[in-house]
DNA sequence: ATGATACTTGACTATTTTAGTCAGGTTTAT
DNA sequence: ATAAACCTGACTAAAATAGTCAAGTATCAT
């Protein structure tokens, strides 16, 4: 059970650039050099931000990528599931998987997939951006 | 982020052991068939679980496992941390890793990975194997 | 105008992890 | 004795991950 590079990344490509990006747009370089994230893997990822509208872009020079929402308004939610990082607890979607019993019984531990699947889900809608924003600026002082 | 079928297969097997071992030992066998899982994969398994004295084998005809706590005191952690079903939110292990600032600095996000990982793990140390069989009989009358 | 900066897209690939399989044992009730 | 069942380690196919690479297009500063 863990956490992809692919949301890690994303997650911390925000917060740099909730941080930053009051004035001017951030370039993914910056970003890419600050976070030590790969440029090419950092665009793959922009890109299904900005599909998301997560975020927005600025094209040519001088140009980079400014927060599409209030901070406040991106939950971890948002951000997971703009680049596909899904909580799957189950593995039950294609009928007569092993150890699963397909879609009209449940297995006997289904329940508690269920659960922890919410339980976790509960606390990425909770935390926004800009809780992640504070949360880092007062470690930093 | 999902949990893995070895995972998954544990807390079936225990849930399907717990409810069967009341007076015989429990083959892997009929687990197995019960529960639709290799039975080769489950011997690798119940090997891990018996290692942590989760379970107790039997040997011989008419063999197989048996719990080896109270059904109470199994608490998924145990089960998860038997097959080595970690949860992981961080990936800064190995010194230098990319995205990952090292030892010495936390990278913008770590209290977030720190905050979730301890989330899921405070749903793990909540639900016994007890809680699980009597929740599935519940579902089942 | 023109170069540099930076976004855009899609395909490709190496590595790692997962989810098993397989082969050959040992123990013990009957 | 023999079959049932545990036990062990090695092996492997498939999937997912974490990227890289190549070839663009748009815009600004000068
Ligand atoms: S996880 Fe697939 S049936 Fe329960
Ligand atoms: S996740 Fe590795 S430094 Fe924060």
């Amino acid at each position: 059970m863990k956490l992809t590079s692919k949301g890690r990344y994303a997650v911390m490509a925000l917060v740099d650039l909730a941080r930053f990006d009051s004035i001017n747009p951030v370039s993914l370089r910056d970003i890419s050099l600050r976070q030590g994230i790969s440029l090419d893997y950092l665009e793959q990822i922009f890109s299904k931000l900005r599909k998301k509208e997560i975020v927005q872009s600025v094209r040519g020079t001088q140009g980079g990528y400014v927060l599409n929402k209030k901070a406040r308004e991106i939950k971890l939610t948002n951000i997971f599931d703009a680049v596909d990082e899904k909580v799957k607890t189950v593995q039950c979607k294609k009928e007569s998987k092993k150890g699963c019993t397909g879609k009209l019984t449940k297995c006997v531990a289904h329940n508690l997939w269920d659960e922890l699947e919410k339980h976790i889900n509960d606390f990425f809608n909770e935390k926004s951006l800009e809780d992640l924003v504070k949360n880092n600026n007062e470690k930093r002082i």
